[in-house]
DNA sequence: TATATATATGATTATATGCTCATATATTCA
DNA sequence: TGAATATATGAGCATATAATCATATATATA
């Protein structure tokens, strides 16, 4: 055998070297679907403008305007990734008259955030220096 | 006012509402690069490929073979995924005559994994179904 | 009602990214 | 040395995405 046949497809022109392993790495795989949708969890994240509006809303309630002030962007921009972050569930809204204002979801943005500074502190020390 | 200006340029059409807030939320606002590199991290994991990948290796050592055989990919897809993994120091490397094993590179792979998959199932709680 | 203002959003554009294909590199073995 | 094989990688293509610009929507106020 020098290739690896799935679904009628080849896919390796390399033999595959370790079929245990590979039964067992099959066997472990999480669902495709949990997989896609924790990348997608991950994708709201991997933005510096998200991470900022995350990062400001960190201290407290803001409107879109005080964000544009914060962020130094223009409103469109941040509404549009406010967007973003709103059909995520990571921020809420409340609007009093003409002024939205945001806030963050709950406690589990702070606590990815955190939990990938660390990741960042230890992982790659010295890395960068 | 009715317009926010940072450094010259206009940002905002509308006017700055919470003068105080947005000082405190820059205060509080981390260094950029931080951010920056905050997202980068994320960005690792924000792709379903990179997470196969990850998911497969959390079982133990395989080789490029293995991982194509697992996902039902490519060779080089796979290969090409895995060079962005090992740049970023989330898998390392051992070599044994032609074949090449990959293992992930720390304990803080699955941590971040597994953070995301408890805000996934807690945070959408219902929000999919 | 008409105007001003705070926010949202569609279209466009520039850039980033993931996969494929072809090929290079490294290693083993005859 | 030459052939086979495992892996790596550059180029090209298709798609995704973030910012911009223009404009729509909603609300307050004159």
């Amino acid at each position: 055998m020098t290739a690896f046949i799935k679904d009628d497809q080849e896919f390796c022109s390399c033999a595959v070297i370790h079929e245990e392993a590979v039964r067992i790495a099959r066997a472990a795989e999480a669902r495709p679907a949990e997989l896609a949708g924790l990348a997608e969890v991950f994708r709201l994240y991997a933005d510096p403008t998200r991470l900022r509006l995350l990062d400001a809303l960190s201290t407290g309630e803001l409107c879109v305007c005080d964000l544009a002030a914060v962020l130094g962007m223009t409103q469109s921009a941040v509404s549009h990734q406010l967007a973003t972050l709103r059909h995520a569930r990571l921020v809420r809204t409340r609007k009093d008259g003409k002024v939205v204002y945001y806030t963050l979801d709950d406690g589990h943005v702070g606590g990815i955030v955190e939990m990938a500074r660390a990741h960042l502190n230890e992982g790659r020390r010295g890395n960068h220096g």
